[in-house]
DNA sequence: CGCTAACCGAGACGGTACGTCCCGTCTTTAC
DNA sequence: GTAAAGACGGGACGTACCGTCTCGGTTAGCG
């Protein structure tokens, strides 16, 4: 067993740093991301930072992985699979216009283009993400609440009409069309 | 009729200017666009740069509507809904993955978060793509050959699925694939 | 004899330039001379400006030149010789605290350090006027009206007061202090 | 006592920042007078000389404090007034004909009609080197040596003559000139 | 009295320097 | 020995002038 014990600088430091870099994040937008300015808002040296992340993608990835932590929605409990696919979609639009990461996935499309690193870790948790709904499909037609699709492509396309409201039109995708949006896709 | 006269110095410099620029993000993508740059590709003074467009936005938008003039798809000429729709479908995958679009659609997914001027214009350039779309959708809705759906909504999710996979996991769609998409949405 | 006759226009933006030189090196100073400045001042084109004179030395030596052809001083007409020595040093030391000269001749000073061209007209400039005054004391020596001096040396040493407390100091000689400093060289 | 210490990199910057301002000044003048340049001889980063002052007037108004140290001329010692004088001329007139004052003094008169600190400098420095010369001559007149004249005015137009000489016309003046210039004012 | 040459305003051009900002690295001191 | 402070070199930003240049349009005065 390990006798490491960590500095509770070290712990204090990570906490504020990730906790400002998600502030500064909602606050500035990403392109005005300032690591300077994370680290005022953090009331820490600019060289603590860099001790802890090499560059300003990591110290964003890091922040994100710790919005992930919340687990959003809890193991099947007997929730109607129409319902759990209508409830993962609005957490996603709704996830999509909301500081922090209405200014950071716009970012990151374009970051995974120029960075493998940044890639990975998008792709792996836009997969993630996915998986859920993913499974809440396949509930469905396995149940018959929705026609025979193929799950994982009707997910791909809930996920991309939810992605491409927001990305690429001025009317990102709201709660009340969410259920519209299912019919559509799953009868 | 008008008898203003452009000084051809201008001409020159501003197509060796929006090319470079172009270039530039592409190359660089938009977070590290540089105008430093940018006059160099185009072996231009910085100040002429300048003096053409006062910030990167301005050339990054007019940059942009350059590409906007290669007239696309020809009018209805009784082609069937369905291959007309897989036939849109599949230019806009391959369109996502060919120069230039494929680096810089990915930029301009950020730079629109940034400038109300790209914003406008990227938003415009997807709308009227997304519109040939939709009208077939409707055609085939009324046709008979697909299910009774929104035809608004099914292109949102047709569009939405082509750009989710190129930009949210590591497989863009082929071509091969777009048929199995549009039975997912359209049955 | 010539007959060379010149272009009412030359003579017109000419006349305008050198006026609007003063002026601006009057109003701006000479560290903020500014070549644009002038050219829009006169109402005229830069390029007009760059034709008559090459570059910002020309015209400011050009503009200053024309500022000595106002006679100071009418030739020897039985005024008494300490009289004539006060009235130029007392107009000396105006010029030196008015516009446009207050402002050019310390950067005339030290633009005679870098410039052969400038120093030869400054220091051409600065002899010519301090000949009156030279000649003046010359005359009062040989009336018995001052100490029996250099008539050079003292000339010198008076100019040299006035430019010293102009340039050297935060209180430039007034027309009052005059008579003492003529007291005090010359008896 | 303190234990306030300073980084030795900012010791060495400044130290070379310094040095370089004063070579800049003496070599470009001061209306050349450029921060790059300054940089570049100091070996420097642009941001590094920023750092330290603002702009280019703090910069030059520091380096030339550094002139100040070299303390000038012992007390009184019994030496006769007319010799201390001419001691006190001499080594004015060669000052200003030597590195590193040669160069600098032309910049100075320029630069201290664009800055307040540089004229203040500028100002007290040449009011501490004339109150030498002013109290030799108050001692001279006060021992019968010279004429009864106001030792201030005395002094400004010793001084003054020989800067006049130096910065306005082409001949400074030489050491075997100072008694002559001394009978002149001083009898 | 019409032509042609000069002069004109307008403003684009390549450059250079400004002072500001932030990056990611490196050094020093304090705890 | 590690953390905090912050100096460092680098480089892009957008601005302001520099002195040069190209462009048509107008004006003057000669032929």
């Amino acid at each position: 067993m390990s006798h490491k014990s960590v500095d509770p600088r070290v712990v204090r430091s990570r906490e504020a740093l990730l906790r400002a870099a998600l502030e500064e994040l909602g606050a500035a937008g990403y392109a005005a991301f300032s690591m300077d300015s994370v680290a005022t808002r953090a009331g820490v040296g600019r060289s603590t930072l860099y001790r802890h992340w090499n560059d300003r993608w990591e110290l964003v990835a890091d922040a994100l992985e710790t919005l992930n932590v919340q687990p959003r929605g809890r193991p099947d409990d007997g929730q109607p699979p129409r319902e759990r696919v209508e409830q993962l979609l609005t957490h996603l639009a709704r996830v999509l216009v909301e500081p922090p990461m209405a200014s950071v996935v716009p970012a990151l499309v374009h970051a995974a283009e120029q960075s493998d690193d940044v890639q990975a870790f998008f792709h792996a948790y836009s997969a993630s993400r996915r998986q859920a709904l993913t499974d809440a499909v396949r509930a469905g037609v396995e149940a018959g609440d929705f026609r025979p699709v193929d799950p994982d492509a009707a997910s791909v396309a809930l996920s991309g009409a939810v992605f491409y409201r927001r990305l690429l039109t001025g009317r990102p995708l709201r709660a009340a069309e969410v259920p519209g949006l299912v019919d559509t896709v799953l009868g």
